[in-house]
DNA sequence: GCTATGGATAGCCTAGCATCCCAATGCTA
């Protein structure tokens, strides 16, 4: 899917920005007719330049969110490499416009003022303006708005400059292949804290066993989307791709791979106690190998260093001096979860009430299945939002049920089909300011499963926050929280909770927290998954797809539960439908 | 600008909340 960088990505982000523009104006419907062609084309799996090439306008325009006008912008991008309109929409306002909407507060509206009246384009001419009390004096701003402009762009800055997992991954995964690929590459992992799985990424360390760097090098600097080689060598190679992204890629000698990979693996923190305890025995650890004086003892894979060091080998997962080195060396180290091990997904979004990107909740439910069942799943629970969240055209009781009823209609069809596989009906309902929910009861009863979470209000006092969570989780129907901590990466701070409380009031009334796998929130995080394992609270890791392809996610929320020690005793949906819904309330 | 049907023209994702200014707008979910 990455082999070239596709016009897809480039051509959404444009899409994206028309959108933008065409609101600040004030235009009608079009900004929606653009902003959907834009999240088509960044989901779409073909490349649209093929698509084209293959069939014209005419096939264009089956994308859905694509019509006559879209496909000729389209045509016009392949063949020009730019698009009139928005050139000339940014000559007429040349502002870093997704860059100054990523300001909570700030919008399109704002965005236009703001250049009219004080001339900002970017965000330093916005921090400017604002510490020098400018944008309290323009109309429409206030001296309290000045001051979330200024604190989002501190949130901003504290984040900055690392990126998403689940941006870089896909990336990544497929340079390593490509790689692996070369003649000359005799073994290639990816390292850094891309191995350890964190969540976010500040840049990546290749690694490559091979005795002919020459061709490795030029492979790496060749790679598309590459505009700037800091350094090119016989051993190391450093670029910057075109989203500001850094990799390195280092050469070392296939008896020294292994030592290698542990090294650039890390964390630093890690590596400090393991070079220390090297140092206790005698031996020093270098990327080189493990050495006494200048005899080399290993070198060639990471198992034997770790062994001769006296401990069990240690996850990269784990690999962030919590503990891992004393449990390796006691041979304590928990045996972790495995993507392999996982057997279906209970939350997942059909857009029931909703007509989503051109597909109907009912055809959503279908391929949600087929997906589930081309993952190795046995079931999959579709969660649609409830009555409250209008915006996602939340269900009420009625629709509820109608889809309950749907789903026997499916479920019955694969058992014609003898397959074990099955549908679960659940619901993600919403846990009101008050803590109550917005679905009756005895509707929720009818459910196979209930996920209730916050999403309204979440800026409230901790305790308040917190008796809210707890009185959703003493709910008897309900079964499961839902991204428990409300955090959005890069976004959004999680919202103030007293997390202990929340635990204890799991471990009385049974509720399951959610490691929710999407890539912009993976919550739980390591620590709280860690915190719930030691009290003994079950989870459930869930992809919380909004497309059928979205269930792919499920790989990071693994990974979160992997660095927060978790094992299959820890996750319930590991084990088959009727075991993991008795594990419920 | 797209999609649906009446094939040229409707109708399109809504509601609460904060802010700013004292009724309306813009933002966010």
């Amino acid at each position: 899917m990455y082999n070239k960088i596709m016009p897809n990505q480039s051509l959404s982000k444009i899409f994206h920005e028309i959108a933008l523009y065409l609101e600040m104006q004030n235009v009608d419907f079009k900004p929606q007719a653009y902003e959907k062609a834009a999240q088509n084309l960044e989901t779409l799996s073909e490349d649209v330049e093929d698509v084209y090439k293959k069939g014209g306008l005419e096939v264009l325009e089956e994308i859905p969110g694509i019509g006559k006008g879209l496909a000729e912008k389209i045509e016009e991008y392949i063949k020009t490499g730019k698009i009139k309109e928005y050139g000339e929409l940014k000559k007429k306002t040349p502002v870093e416009i997704a860059e100054l909407i990523a300001i909570e507060g700030v919008g399109p509206k704002a965005v236009r003022d703001l250049y009219k009246h004080l001339k900002i384009k970017n965000l330093e001419d916005l921090e400017k303006a604002a510490k020098t009390g400018k944008i309290r004096e323009l109309p429409r701003f206030g001296v309290k708005s000045e001051q979330k402009i200024l604190e989002s762009i501190e949130f901003l800055k504290k984040s900055n400059n690392r990126f998403l997992l689940g941006d870089i991954f896909p990336r990544v995964r497929n340079i390593k292949n490509r790689l692996r690929e070369l003649k000359s590459a005799e073994k290639v992992e990816a390292c850094g804290s891309i191995r350890r799985q964190k969540e976010t990424i500040g840049d990546v360390d290749f690694l490559v066993a091979s005795d002919n760097p020459k061709e490795i090098m030029d492979f790496f600097v060749s790679l598309p989307g590459v505009v700037k080689v800091w350094g090119k060598g016989a051993t190391k190679t450093s670029v910057r791709t075109r989203n500001g992204f850094d990799m390195d890629i280092r050469v070392v000698p296939k008896e020294s791979f292994g030592a290698g990979l542990q090294y650039f693996t890390g964390s630093k923190e890690h590596n400090i106690v393991l070079r220390k305890i090297a140092i206790d025995k005698g031996l020093k650890l270098s990327e080189y190998g493990l050495f006494r004086g200048a005899k080399m003892l290993a070198g060639e894979t990471e198992e034997e260093i770790y062994h001769l060091l006296g401990m069990d080998y240690i996850e990269p997962e784990l690999r962030e001096n919590q503990g891992e080195i004393e449990a390796a060396i006691k041979s304590k180290l928990p045996e972790l979860i495995e993507l392999s091990d996982i057997k279906g997904d209970l939350h997942c979004h059909s857009h029931w009430g909703a007509d989503a990107y051109g597909r109907t909740g009912k055809k959503i439910i279908e391929e949600m299945a087929k997906e589930a069942i081309a993952l190795g799943y046995e079931y999959v629970g579709i969660s649609d939002h409830t009555k409250f969240l209008h915006i996602e055209h939340g269900l009420d009781e009625k629709q509820l049920a109608e889809q309950r009823k749907y789903i026997d209609k499916l479920n019955s069809k694969f058992q014609i089909q003898n397959s074990k596989f099955k549908i679960l009906r659940g619901c993600e309902a919403n846990i009101m300011a008050d803590g109550s929910i917005d679905i009756k009861d005895e509707s929720l009863a009818k459910l196979d499963y209930v996920i209730a979470g916050v999403h309204s209000q979440m800026k409230m006092t901790k305790e308040k926050m917190t008796e809210r969570i707890i009185k959703a989780m003493k709910n008897p129907h309900v079964d499961i929280i839902s991204h428990p901590t409300g955090r959005i990466l890069k976004q959004r701070d999680e919202y103030e909770i007293d997390f202990d409380k929340i635990l204890t009031v799991a471990k009385e009334t049974g509720a399951i927290l959610e490691i929710n796998a999407n890539p912009y929130r993976l919550d739980l995080n390591d620590k709280n998954i860690r915190k719930a394992k030691e009290i003994g609270i079950k989870m459930i890791i869930n992809s919380d797809a909004h497309q059928p392809e979205q269930m792919r996610f499920m790989e990071y929320g693994v990974s979160q539960a992997r660095r927060g020690w978790a094992g299959k005793g820890d996750i319930i949906n590991v084990w088959p439908a009727d075991k993991m819904l008795s594990m419920l309330k």
